[in-house]
DNA sequence: CGCACTTAGATTGTGCACAATTCAATTACC
DNA sequence: GGTAATTGAATTGTGCACAATCTAAGTGCG
């Protein structure tokens, strides 16, 4: 309540920047995001785009590319070159399937598969240096989940 | 203790995957932020992040590249070319501090203040597409600062 | 078969994001 | 006054993100 929120410029109208507000938020905590995992991921060698990538391949392997992009919300276009990268780290192998040569499968490699053992480090350092508890962060998420499927769901008129 | 997540690949160490779905939430929710805006702000002519800056100088005009990029957590090296292009458009002017030569000042063409009237419904439509009531919004918004000035916080070691 | 249609990835072009570097202006200290 | 250190922007290089486009492989229907 209150919102004593000072306005230096009130010649044209402002209006209530609760969702201005909330827009920054989302766009501040994701770069934050990013930011505090950059030092913890470059010993790995992945950046914070790849890491994701990998979180769902070591959830599950062998998946296409396009399954991978519905999960993270990305397209070819930015996932291709990214698991170009992957490739050329030898983290991962792209092959097309037999019965569809249309997709192609992801699949760790060994030394991929033997990254996870790190990445367990990494996200032990981000749970305490978000400094939340478990209940606070599932809260937190859920409303971002829920934002984000209504956001989405707006076909834009 | 507890964390009873299902893990599909029960052959390695696939830890409490909290923090890992919380940083997949933002991602997402910070991608699905930029899409809902993008339909809405092409006929503006802006980008997302060229309207956070906008936003900003609707806020307080005049403002430094560098009080800019500490409000956005941007650096110069993403505002210069934003800017920019900002100020092709014609939306604002960039002029050097008379007193302090090294600092420069982004001031709002009369166009760019004029934006300001259509950004209004801009900021409604993106409310309504949330869907959320002012108090969610408000509560998200509080977590997510939160979170980023603990994130923040770390030195990284 | 032959043709339109759909789908999976890759490519191209624009723009954001940051680290590292450079440059100029200001400030501090002698 | 003169040199060193600091500060504000800009530049360069790498990588992410998406729209639009393209190619090739699969599918449907006559």
């Amino acid at each position: 309540m209150t919102s004593g929120r000072k306005t230096k410029t009130p010649k044209s109208p402002t209006p209530a920047p609760v969702d201005a507000m909330l827009c920054f938020a989302i766009y501040g905590a994701a770069h934050a995001f990013t930011r505090a995992y950059k030092p913890l991921l470059d010993p790995l060698g992945l950046t914070y785009p790849q890491y994701l990538v990998m979180l769902t391949l070591w959830e599950e392997d062998g998946q296409s590319v396009k399954t991978i992009g519905e999960r993270l919300g990305l397209d070819s276009g930015t996932l291709s070159p990214l698991l170009k990268r992957l490739e050329q780290a030898r983290l991962v192998m792209r092959r097309r399937y037999t019965q569809d040569e249309r997709q192609v499968r992801i699949q760790l490699t060994p030394k991929g598969d033997a990254l996870r053992q790190k990445a367990v480090g990494v996200m032990q350092e981000i749970g305490s240096a978000t400094g939340c508890s478990l209940n606070e962060a599932e809260t937190l998420r859920e409303g971002l989940v829920d934002l984000r499927r209504r956001l989405l769901k707006q076909p834009t008129t």
